[in-house]
DNA sequence: TTTTTTTTTTAGATAACTCTAATTTTATTT
DNA sequence: AAATAAAATTAGAGTTATCTAAAAAAAAAA
């Protein structure tokens, strides 16, 4: 079964809102997560229903069907290991790669996928903290928490980001709060849900309810 | 200027065309080039006309452009470092990375390329031999004469293929002659243009003039 | 429970690229 | 130079993916 690169695109989509919204996907959500009309989207979700990617009954909903689910990770797979790459070895910052991972990932080979695979050393993540499926579509992900809700004087390290515009992805770094980084929550102020973190046992920071919530931490 | 991923290839092919054959490229070897037909090369004649990357007057003829030149030359410069990347780093084999690096060609990004070309630390030939483009466009060919070509004791240096068919490149493989391989013609036959050589100062070849005039040689 | 609003889908167009079949132009023979 | 063959182009149609505008269905509000 062969999906072309814009089924491709819609079908990742579908599988991320899948993934975290829980509740049903509507038409409005896609065509907002990939920048296009509704009227694109309906069409392009009756498309992915004769293919069996996706189940779908109009005006009622749908559902992504385990062929769908296991072609969404393979593309995700892909993505995934193609920014490992681009920060790795071509010295990309993380800000810089999704772009081009999103152009890479369409690539057609599943022996270039092995091999690239291979000549990363089998990485588990991407530079965004993000778990990277292995050929089979498996999953192995760390519970994680938003570091906007966890306690005070509780301490992890910052594993992965949810916002990974390059606008929020550059002032990480610009603050200094990178992928790997260990923290400890040092303070909440409930009135607005801002947090003050130690970063690496010696820089003191200041972050927004905003900001915090997109951060994910692996708790110790 | 942009150009669609099927313009790129088309420009490439007229290029190509226009290197080797030296006098007006017509619409069916275009077509023969690309897998195409004839009325879909007259179209986009058309179109790459109207976007001056060659000079195109209908039942007359073409002339490529500077233009149309330099954006030839950049996709080449693409295919052929991504052809150096998946034999080096990916250990692909010099005839299996054709149809990836025909896909990879048309990423768009400039610092991927910029990147990509100090990391294979500015290669100058890629896996067949073939001169890679700098940015500009400019290409240091070495002198090169087909195999066939070459006088009875004169020797020399396997540095390309004309053609480079998954087939023909197995065959080479097989009977031991790579690129970079150090040769010396033993003897011709004029009956047929057959030659035999000596590669590596220890193997004897023989081949039919069709192999020996696919093999291009830098003289020593 | 109507009415209104929102969501979703269809209808009809457009753009890029391809094809087959028919036509036109150029080249080759006789 | 006329007839024939070859090459190139146009006409018309199909596919994929997109859009705007209109219609239909479902959800929310009065």
């Amino acid at each position: 079964m062969e999906l072309t690169t814009a089924e491709e695109n819609y079908l990742k989509a579908i599988y991320h809102l899948s993934e975290e919204g829980k509740k049903s996907v509507s038409t409005n959500d896609i065509a907002a997560a990939i920048q296009t009309k509704p009227a694109s989207v309906s069409d392009m979700l009756r498309k992915l229903g004769e293919k069996e990617v996706i189940q779908y009954r109009k005006y009622y909903g749908l559902q992504i069907t385990e062929l769908g689910k296991r072609l969404a990770l393979q593309t995700i797979r892909k993505h995934r290991l193609w920014e490992v790459f681009l920060v790795d070895k071509l010295h990309f910052s993380w800000d810089e790669v999704h772009e081009v991972a999103e152009q890479l990932e369409h690539i057609q080979s599943t022996l270039l996928i092995e091999r690239l695979d291979a000549y990363l050393n089998y990485p588990k993540f991407d530079p965004h903290g993000d778990p990277i499926p292995d050929e089979y579509g498996d999953v192995r992900s760390r519970p994680r928490i938003a570091l906007n809700e966890m306690n005070i004087d509780q301490g992890g390290q910052i594993v992965a980001v949810k916002d990974s515009s390059a606008a929020f992805l550059r002032y990480l770094d610009k603050v200094g709060a990178y992928i790997g980084a260990r923290i400890k929550v040092l303070d909440k102020v409930e009135f607005d849900g801002s947090v003050e973190i130690l970063v690496d046992q010696k820089k003191t920071l200041f972050m927004s309810k905003d900001v915090a919530s997109n951060i994910l931490v692996l708790q110790s």
